[in-house]
RNA sequence: GCCCCGGUGGUGUAGUGGCCUAUCAUAUGGGUCUGUCACACCCAUGACCUGGGUUCAAAUCCCAGCCGGGGCGCCA
């Protein structure tokens, strides 16, 4: 029972390989691939059936004689995107240009796709992002929207893996919580039986208040939601945000972290999905660490001296980052900010409390992630929260956190999507987006 | 929230008042072909977002609605 006959134990499955497995076999291997029919090319007495599963395509030659007219004719008949398992023997010796073939003995018809399809998964012609998501089972066949998911997929584990291993935790916080957090952000009421409740734009709270609850280093890989109306092709209204808090640290140690595991994903990526890469054009370089520190105050005069008019305590335009983007292409960390750019938690610096150790990790003119050393000071954190206009009542719950032994802690959050946008440098966050929830969608 | 733009076969498009019985590609159906790999070739099928208006004549102009896109703002 417990003999494995490939790393995917697929003994006790209907497949024995998957189709970028059959290269390394020997000629005459019998094997069982399931997959889709994305082309069938039948020049007549012989036809070739391209079967897609998940890890690539793989030819079956079908011969008349070998079949017979009856059978010959009802599998090239098969219309494309229908579900089959091909029992048959590896053939080495072919004119493929995939260099193996498979001569079926077997073919199982699974599910018959109806024709026409909503959209072509190999068709020459392009299709639009908003026909793309409404038929997004079918737009996530193709091959290059799979590879942005592997890319994906690879960018998560490996920073799980980083924090993991650096002795993190993982946490679970609750997404429907009762006030309106931190202010600012729009939130996006529910019914929750006889009360109001609103779906969390940030786990931030709750992960500080771990901090007082000795978990010393955390993070939460979860959904993050935000009422915000804006219509962007790099906003969603959810979207994934990798948050950690840890204990005993500065801004500097975050931003340490925060360089490793940024690093270690690039790094991971690289190893492990050669093939996507390819397929995406990505030509990715480990940077270099650390990555340059640069104050607010010098970009504030580098905009200000280069034609971008901004005054102090604003937030970068638009406009103000692209041309700081053009003198730093990669990463960067954005440092000291005016305190009133920044939410009431930040810690301000002790040298000059109008700035505060906050952080914004960049590349080029797009911002990856926000972080900072916070406040863990009672009196001065609910002093903060009243000079934002906000409520210290409505935060009890977790300023009772820090009146009993609060460790110093910082921390920081990246928006996954966000991250794999900028680094695959694909033009909307939706493509990163298995189903995105932007103004207009919530559907499929 | 502000500004701009769009909606033509299943898909992507051409068409800016009559030349439209609407172009092309792809797709779909049928046919020919024993080594295709963007298969090739032949035949066929299939569309002007909705409602109102202007005009001898509307895919085309105007109004309203619906749906959508882009930019900016907002984005602890």
């Amino acid at each position: 029972m417990k003999k494995i006959i490939n790393k995917f134990h697929f003994k006790w499955m209907m497949r024995t390989h998957y189709t970028n497995q059959l290269k390394d076999l020997e000629n005459g291997t019998y094997v069982t691939i399931c997959g889709w029919i994305q082309e069938i090319r039948n020049i007549g007495n012989i036809a070739f059936i391209i079967v897609r599963d998940r890890e690539g395509i793989a030819q079956v030659t079908l011969l008349k004689n070998d079949h017979g007219d009856e059978e010959f004719q009802k599998i090239v008949s098969l219309s494309r995107e229908s579900t089959i398992c091909v029992k048959g023997k590896i053939n080495k010796n072919t004119k493929s240009k995939l260099g193996v073939e498979i001569y079926p003995e077997k073919i199982d018809i699974l599910s018959i796709a109806e024709a026409p399809l909503p959209m072509g998964v190999v068709d020459k012609v392009s299709v639009d992002i908003e026909t793309r998501l409404n038929e997004r089972f079918m737009d996530l066949r193709r091959p290059e929207v799979l590879s942005l998911f592997k890319v994906e997929s690879s960018l998560g584990k490996s920073i799980r893996r980083t924090l993991e291993e650096d002795g993190f935790l993982e946490v679970h916080t609750p997404k429907i919580i009762a006030t309106a957090t931190e202010g600012g952000t729009n939130l996006f009421k529910v019914k929750y039986f006889e009360k109001d409740a609103y779906l969390v734009q940030s786990p931030q709270l709750y992960k500080q208040i771990m901090m007082a609850a000795g978990f010393d280093r955390v993070y939460e890989i979860a959904p993050a939601f935000r009422a915000e109306e804006h219509n962007t092709t790099r906003h969603l209204n959810e979207f994934i945000s990798i948050d950690i808090e840890m204990s005993f640290a500065t801004h500097e140690d975050a931003m340490s972290l925060l360089e490793k595991v940024i690093t270690n994903a690039i790094e991971f990526v690289i190893k492990n999905n050669k093939d996507d890469m390819n397929r995406l054009n990505l030509n990715w370089k480990i940077p270099e660490r650390p990555f340059p520190r640069v104050t607010y105050s010098e970009l504030l005069d580098y905009v200000n001296k280069n034609g971008v008019e901004m005054k102090f305590g604003e937030d970068f335009s638009s406009e103000a980052l692209e041309l700081i983007g053009k003198k730093y292409k990669e990463f960067y960390f954005i440092t000291r900010w005016p305190m009133e750019t920044r939410a009431f938690y930040v810690m301000p610096c002790e040298d000059d409390p109008t700035f505060g150790k906050a952080f914004d990790l960049q590349y080029g003119e797009r911002e990856i992630t926000s972080g900072a050393q916070r406040n863990h000071n009672y009196n001065s954190l609910k002093e903060n929260i009243e000079k934002k206009g906000l409520d210290p009542k409505s935060f009890e719950f977790y300023l009772e956190a820090f009146k009993y032994g609060m460790p110093p802690h910082a921390g920081w959050a990246i928006g996954l999507e966000r991250l794999t946008m900028i680094l695959t440098g694909v033009k909307n966050i939706r493509e990163v987006t298995l189903f995105p929830r932007d103004r207009k969608r919530v559907v499929p």
